[in-house]
DNA sequence: GTGATAATGATAATGATTATCATTCTGACT
DNA sequence: AGTCAGAATGATAATCATTATCATTATCAC
């Protein structure tokens, strides 16, 4: 029922492109710049369905979602809080233990939300 | 110079009386129930600053901020998206391998959110 | 090619939170 | 006690991301 139509093909493809983690705003910009203008609550649509389609990731931060591409292994993000750089890791331990708490709380688990905030690399250089 | 004013121990009261995790309406709502009803403008700074003085703990969900006692030992949360219902967990070697993650990323971690998705045992008996 | 179903886009509405601003409180210091 | 500066208060307006509404248009199955 959910239908992949010519504006949602476009959010796609902006989505794509680039390994950057957009928002609503951001891509509806992109595609202004693109020649391929799309209302703001078509974007938000379009977004909400392909990410329930799987065909891209949503992420929720604290005051906005951002959505990236699908095609890349699972991860979490560090997330700078100076400079709001989002970095991506992959410690599959992790995983292994949240599953580990999910059954110790009979607890069926659907998905899970990992971020570390902290000062980033340059940021740290930049301080003094 | 943040002050703990009258308002903002009442407010403290209120959360330091249950395990709850509260947003700032049932807050504010719990304090008209107590007779000492405070302005909502005034909760959401009264909490602030008692989460910034490390009077309440706070988390973020999707959409709102919630507080919680803050004299418990750290944990994190499992949240039932079907009922809303906020376990909490303690998992120390999942702590142990975020800062494994931030220092393999140059990262100076500053706090981390963990949120599991799922659904409680309660539910999963409810739902058939 | 005709319905049924879904999508679009402009705009209004929502809901949590923050800003504004005049007033009041607080604590430190005469 | 009196004064002054910095905070806090509370009513209300404003903000910002997101969702709802609704008339119109597109899409797909038959």
């Amino acid at each position: 029922m959910q239908k992949l139509t010519a504006q949602r093909q476009a959010i796609l493809d902006v989505i794509n492109r680039s390994d950057k983690h957009w928002d609503a705003d951001e891509v509806a910009y992109a595609l202004k710049e693109n020649d391929t203008p799309i209302g703001i609550a078509t974007v938000y649509r379009g977004l909400a369905a392909l990410a329930e389609q799987g065909l891209i990731e949503s992420i929720q931060l604290a005051d906005k979602k951002r959505y990236e591409r699908a095609d890349k292994k699972h991860h979490d993000h560090l997330i700078c809080t100076d400079c709001g750089d989002i970095e991506e890791f992959c410690k599959p331990e992790i995983e292994k233990l949240q599953d580990l708490v999910a059954s110790e709380h009979d607890f069926t688990i659907q998905g899970h939300q990992l971020l570390l905030f902290g000062i980033c690399i340059r940021c740290k250089g930049k301080g003094i």
